[in-house]
RNA sequence: CGGGGCGUAGCGCAGCCUGGUAGCGCAUCUGCUUUGGGAGCAGAGGGUCGCAAGUUCGAAUCUUGCCGCCCCGACCA
């Protein structure tokens, strides 16, 4: 494309509600431009790069026998209400009536469109397995869209849906689609890791995200140094501590803390340190109407509560709760700051590590008082055989659950997940196929996500300079930028700019020629910026040696190539990558 | 949803406290010069100051309401 056709709407400055890098770098590109809240229009040079993944997803799921597809983006209420996702679902699903006072909504995900297609469609077992997908444009009302399209209301994504007769075709197809997404992956040029995942609200066995490593991502990723080990943090289980502390116990000391609320001050006033306190926490429990409406939480000073793990326990009520500060001191009778798990009026889950400590600190459960040198067996004679469960958030250096090594924790961005769903969907919506013995048979499901819009965005999270964006070679916008210096002063440098751009274009490169009458530092900083991975500077300079200049994005010299050689040089860097 | 902040030209901002004819930089347009790292000079165009009501002789500025956007939070024990 010449650049006096191709329109690049790039700015020397980014808005200034852009707040990580992927934003403010796809403004500045001219990639998008917001239209409201969580709504981009894709701009041409954009558009290049989002086609360019949807190919290479596109390109893997048809290798291995996905069939493509296209569902309305709008989606009627029946299918929702036949679910019950329509009640399920909150306000993040975007409601809207048609002119006959008609209920449909603008689909966030197409379980059930597809899986009616299907029980329409698929009437014999013979013609499972199969798997279905799209990509198509998705809209979630999310109450805070923000970082541009990383987390936007309206998105691409690419969704596919697999039915099966048996449990073992599902976990065949689910390992396919596992391959197929590591591979997806690896040709957009991305670091990422596959981790195990919750199963969250769409419910099913075994799920994986795929996670693309950056610093500003939303998730937290556990793994393991060595082995393959990889979870969400909110998943990663931690096991039991060994008791390792033998030193005799000391005496139970009650002691005023008076004002001393938080872990940081009593530990402070106390002089010890936060692994020798149990914190108390009191959530809700699942039965609010009986005798026990709170239960306590009891966790080491210094550790976290996994909410994740805490609200699946027995007696939590899910989704977890916190207790009000009335509440508390209506059942409990002291306030919370002071709270502590001997002699505690309600029942108690304690983490592994805090039943591991001894000699500790915790609440007294009187307002301004404290217990020092507590020992489980010794004062907490109400417990009966104290029990442990895991309820804290793994932490760096925890041994990892796999047994291998220790745990490292990174930050991800979520670009796919995938799930066996089983029948939950067909099930609801009851699609069958008639098996071998000439039965009905509920169809077995399975979906697989891929936000397509995001990964464009991580892709720059992961990839860019002080200069903008450094596209990884398959997904780069062109693969080269021709630039001219002084185009319109020199017939020659016109010339072979012409030549050149023909050339390269007959052996099947993508070339951006800049042939706007603008000066070179310009020219420079706007291709830089834009993240071509190859440069070629056309000038009078270089041609009266027969020279060319190539500059790889990230080289930090420009290195000078005969004019004689320079496509073969161009092809062979090129194709190589 | 709760808390904080912002809304002035396409973009980035000043002006508001203390009311008195709306400004700066970049971008845009014209001309001349310049031409290997976001050019210089001269000139020009472009703003219902988010919207509405109120106070006032007079409101970008003060008051109230609404709208839009951004950030933080939803773990004191």
């Amino acid at each position: 494309m010449r650049v006096s056709q191709f329109p690049l709407f790039t700015l020397k400055e980014a808005p200034a509600d852009a707040e990580v890098i992927s934003h403010q770098l796809m403004l500045r590109s001219g990639m998008i431009r917001r239209l409201a809240a969580g709504l981009y229009t894709w701009l041409p040079l954009g558009l290049r790069i989002l086609r360019k993944v949807e190919n290479i997803i596109r390109e893997e799921m048809n290798k291995v026998g996905a069939i493509e597809l296209l569902m309305p983006s709008i989606q009627p209420a029946e299918l929702w209400q036949e679910s019950e996702r329509w009640n399920q679902y909150g306000p993040e699903l975007l409601r809207i009536q048609d002119r006959h006072d008609r209920e449909f909504c603008y689909g966030p995900t197409h379980e059930e469109v597809i899986t009616d297609l299907v029980r329409r469609e698929i009437r014999s077992y013979k013609q499972l397995p199969i798997n279905f997908y799209q990509i198509q444009t998705k809209f979630r009302d999310e109450i805070r869209p923000r970082f541009g399209v990383m987390r936007a209301r309206e998105f691409s994504m690419k969704d596919a849906y697999s039915f099966h007769t048996t449990k073992e075709s599902l976990e065949e197809t689910y390992q396919v689609m596992y391959d197929t997404y590591s591979n997806i992956f690896n040709r957009l040029g991305l670091e990422f890791r596959a981790v195990e995942a919750d199963t969250g609200s769409i419910g099913g066995n075994a799920s994986h995200e795929f996670h693309v490593l950056a610093e500003s991502g939303e998730d937290a990723i556990a793994f393991s140094s060595h082995g393959s080990y990889a979870a969400n943090v909110e998943l990663a289980p931690t096991s039991p501590t060994e008791q390792c502390n033998e030193s005799p116990a000391q005496a139970l000391e009650k002691i005023a803390t008076p004002n001393q609320h938080s872990i940081e001050e009593v530990c402070k006033f106390l002089n010890i340190s936060a692994q020798q306190v149990a914190k108390t926490l009191i959530v809700k429990s699942d039965n609010p109407e009986e005798d026990n409406p709170l239960i306590a939480l009891v966790l080491r000073g210094d550790h976290e509560l996994n909410a994740v793990k805490a609200q699946k326990l027995e007696g939590v009520a899910n989704p977890l709760e916190f207790a009000s500060e009335s509440e508390i001191e209506k059942s409990l009778g002291c306030k919370i700051g002071s709270i502590g798990p001997l002699q505690l009026k309600c029942p108690i889950l304690i983490d592994h590590a805090a039943l591991a400590l001894t000699n500790f600190a915790c609440g007294a459960n009187q307002d301004g008082f404290h217990y020092q040198g507590v020992n489980w067996k010794r004062d907490a004679s109400k417990i009966k055989e104290p029990r442990s469960v895991d309820l804290r958030k793994i932490v760096e250096g925890d041994p990892s659950p796999d047994g291998n090594g220790t745990i490292q924790i990174k930050r991800g961005i979520e670009v796919g997940h995938i799930f066996q769903l089983g029948d939950k969907y067909s099930q609801a919506l009851k699609a069958s196929v008639l098996g071998a013995d000439g039965k009905e048979q509920i169809i077995t499901m399975g979906c697989y996500g891929i936000g397509v819009t995001r990964v464009v965005a991580a892709a720059i999270e992961q990839n860019f300079d002080e200069q903008g964006i450094i596209w990884p070679s398959s997904i780069a916008p062109f693969d080269i930028s021709l630039i001219p210096i002084n185009l319109k002063k020199s017939d020659q440098v016109k010339a072979t700019c012409e030549q050149m751009y023909t050339d390269l274009q007959n052996r099947g490169l993508e070339v951006l020629f800049d042939d706007r009458d603008q000066r070179a530092g310009l020219l420079f900083a706007d291709h830089e910026l834009i993240g071509t991975p190859h440069r070629i500077v056309v000038s009078e300079r270089g041609l009266e040696n027969s020279e060319i200049e190539y500059k790889g994005r990230q080289d930090t010299e420009a290195q000078k190539i005969p004019m004689t050689k320079i496509l073969d040089f161009l092809q062979n860097k090129i194709t190589r990558n």
